[in-house]
DNA sequence: GTTTCAGCGTTTTTT
DNA sequence: ACGCTGAAAC
């Protein structure tokens, strides 16, 4: 069963746990318990390249993870290994997020799923636009007065799909607030699945639904089993019901089955996924065979005791600890600041400090729960000039003008695609919702004849009439064109002037554009491109500023969920007080308040040698009245006496020390009478 | 009847 | 940065 032992030397450097993981063997489902910092990538990109050597071949086995990141990186380490092995890996492994991957299949078998040849795939934002779209269109806008959001309504739809249970249940137990609109939301979904039919667009939930699909269907989902020898799941935590099923489906006979992950963290439960799946895969799968691995490469021991500690307060806590193989260090310290301003300096002075004593700025990192939380800090570390990076938050393609950019990609692929119509044709003067409904209702979307049509319809405001006539030639025009570059820079130019009249800030906006325009000219299709950018969103806004020159050096910011499966020499956890970590919305019910637990864990686990966290006693913003000075904030509840003993504690109070009457010998006096005589 | 704009309040986490 | 509101402008 092993290779030759001079061919896989690199087994070797594995520990025992590890090497066994990676060649156990292939035809018994294999769950790997891999705690933080364990070397659950090693391990991983070993058992792939173990798996090769024995002969599979790499086009047979399917790879998926959480990012495309995560999957570059094992891909590239697993190269790296066979290499080492003098093994030519012939072919490319299939790898990619669940999403992806869906989206390459149920591409490949579009005929037999009735699904037209062309389509549109929908992002977060594209499904609510949609859902906002129906909601005015059935007269919700105007009747009610505390109808749901449209990102609230995202939510609740893609929660009830993902999780596979009724509108009742999902909405009694998690929007509680929404449940007398329950009849309501039932009849928007139905007419927002119908819209997004017409509109020849699948969402995130779809390629989902109809992988599912595909996978239990008796001919075609033994014809997609068979594509695969070997199916290798990364972050198995955070699966969810519909995830488990297409795992199920595709384990057709006795095809290979390695998933990795790690209950402690899991922390994707608003997106249905639930560690019950990773706990119970024994059951579903027979015959399974665990390895655990739980040395931990990363962090120093006194940064495990104190992530140790916090999830020890998990009333269902395995008794799992993590192990240093690293080593003593120094204490994670617990910094209590007077406020919020006060925090965003404390953090702004370490990180230079630690600068100063040479540790980069990239080897930073600033976590926090949610993206807001780092607001002051950043206008702080603008003040000093330190450059930074922000993961998480509001993501380039929420931005505005590359909505606008994308929607008129998309047409050209797709012009029957309604909500991208709607979304330019209001970028006209004159034309707000109402007109362009009224237009979209008088023409046919075809490309080819739409310049006519755009001339003679009667509902196009005069004003917009040769604006208009503008885009929709650069669409026709694009159209003819077979190049994404070429006709990405059509669609650019033809925007251009749209840009300038609508944003006082046009300039940084226009360059985007341009970088989307050069991104668009890599991609095979503007189709796929429109796809890719959905499906693989850029993570910050360095993503798109080309690769980052070897000298660039910036501090990292990132939620603690873009944070996952990273690693950084020094960390800072901020806002660590009751209401933010953990946050106000989770408390609803326990599971919501063991998963902020789990995401403190993540945070703390991501440091390798100094950790810092850092508490604001006191909030100025709370919504209450205006001359309410601001409440006293509560340390968070995790951070519980047993763990405060394990910390070094600082009170870093700046405010100066009360001053006694008897130390001022001048009387103080005010005067405002000069100003008017 | 619609669009546009200013002002105000709010903002969890993401494929 | 966005949604909602009310009021002005077309």
């Amino acid at each position: 069963m092993f290779g030759s032992a001079g061919e896989l030397e690199w087994l070797g450097e594995l520990n025992e746990q590890q090497r066994a993981a990676a060649t156990a063997p292939p035809d018994r489902p294999l769950l790997i318990l891999a705690g933080a910092g364990s070397g659950k990538t090693a391990t991983l990109s070993a058992r792939v390249a173990w798996l090769i050597a024995q002969g599979l071949t790499p086009e047979r086995i399917l790879l998926l993870t959480f990012t495309r990141r995560a999957a570059r990186e094992m891909l590239t380490r697993t190269r790296a290994l066979l290499e080492r092995a003098g093994i030519a890996a012939r072919g490319q492994v299939v790898g990619g997020t669940f999403h992806s991957v869906a989206w390459r299949l149920i591409r490949l078998y579009a005929e037999p799923l009735g699904l037209p040849p062309r389509l549109s795939v929908f992002d977060a934002g594209d499904g609510a636009d949609l859902l906002d779209l129906v909601r005015q269109e059935l007269g919700y806008a105007d009747s009610g007065k505390r109808f749901p959001r449209k990102a609230t309504l995202a939510d609740i739809y893609s929660r009830t799909v993902n999780a596979q249970r009724p509108l009742s249940e999902v909405l009694a137990e998690h929007f509680p607030w929404c449940e007398p609109y329950a009849e309501d939301l039932g009849r928007i979904f139905g007419r927002y699945g119908r819209r997004k039919r017409d509109a020849q667009a699948l969402d995130l939930d779809d390629l989902l639904l109809y992988w599912r699909a595909l996978a239990q269907h008796e001919v075609a989902g033994a014809h997609l089993a068979a594509m695969f020898d070997h199916l290798l799941i990364d972050e198995y935590q955070d699966v969810n019901a519909l995830q488990v099923d297409v795992v199920q489906a595709l384990r057709r006979g006795d095809r290979g089955l390695t998933v990795v992950g790690d209950d402690l963290q899991a922390i994707y439960g608003f997106r249905a996924a639930s560690a019950e799946h990773i706990l119970r895969f024994p059951m579903l799968f027979a015959d399974t065979a665990t390895a655990t691995l739980e040395h931990n490469y990363r962090s120093t021991q006194p940064i495990l005791d104190v992530a140790n500690a916090v999830a020890a307060q998990a009333e269902r806590a395995y008794p799992k600890r993590l192990r240093s193989a690293r080593g003593e260090g120094r204490k994670p310290q617990l910094v209590f600041c007077r406020d919020e301003p006060e925090e965003a300096t404390a953090v702004a002075e370490r990180v230079l400090a630690e600068h100063e004593r040479g540790v980069a700025l990239r080897e930073q990192a600033v976590l926090m729960r949610a993206a807001h939380h780092s607001d002051l800090l950043e206008l702080e570390l603008g003040r000093r000039r330190v450059p930074y990076v922000k993961y998480g938050g509001i993501r380039y393609l929420e931005a505005a003008h590359v909505k606008d950019f994308l929607c008129l990609l998309r047409l050209v692929a797709n012009p029957s695609d309604q909500v991208s119509w709607f979304r330019i044709l209001q970028l006209l003067e004159g034309v707000g919702p109402r007109v362009a409904r009224q237009i979209l209702d008088s023409l046919h979307l075809n490309l080819a004849m739409l310049a006519d049509q755009w001339a003679a319809c009667a509902s196009v405001p005069a004003a917009a009439r040769t604006d208009g006539a503008g885009l929709v030639e650069a669409l026709a025009a694009a159209a003819t064109q077979a190049a994404p570059g070429a006709q990405a820079g059509l669609l650019r130019d033809a925007l251009r002037p749209f840009i300038r009249r609508r944003y006082p800030d046009a300039e940084p906006r226009l360059h985007d554009l341009d970088l989307l325009s050069d991104f668009a000219a890599k991609s095979a299709t503007l189709e796929q491109f429109a796809a890719e950018l959905a499906l693989d969103p850029p993570q910050s806004s360095a993503d798109f500023a080309g690769p980052p020159k070897l000298d660039d050096d910036y501090l990292v910011l990132s939620t603690i969920h873009s944070a996952k499966g990273l690693e950084w020499d020094l960390v800072h956890v901020i806002h660590a007080s009751d209401g933010n970590l953990p946050s106000d919305m989770a408390l609803s019910n326990r599971e919501g308040l063991d998963e902020e637990r789990r995401l403190l864990y993540v945070a703390l686990t991501r440091a390798r040698r100094g950790l810092t966290i850092y508490v604001p006693v006191r909030y100025f913003h709370r919504p209450r009245g205006i001359d309410d000075a601001g409440g006293f904030g509560k340390t968070s509840r995790f951070l519980t006496d047993d763990v405060q003993s394990l910390c070094e504690l600082v009170q870093r109070d700046e405010s100066p020390p009360p001053l006694v009457g008897a130390q001022i010998h001048e009387q103080v006096i005010v005067d405002v009478d000069t100003l008017w005589r």
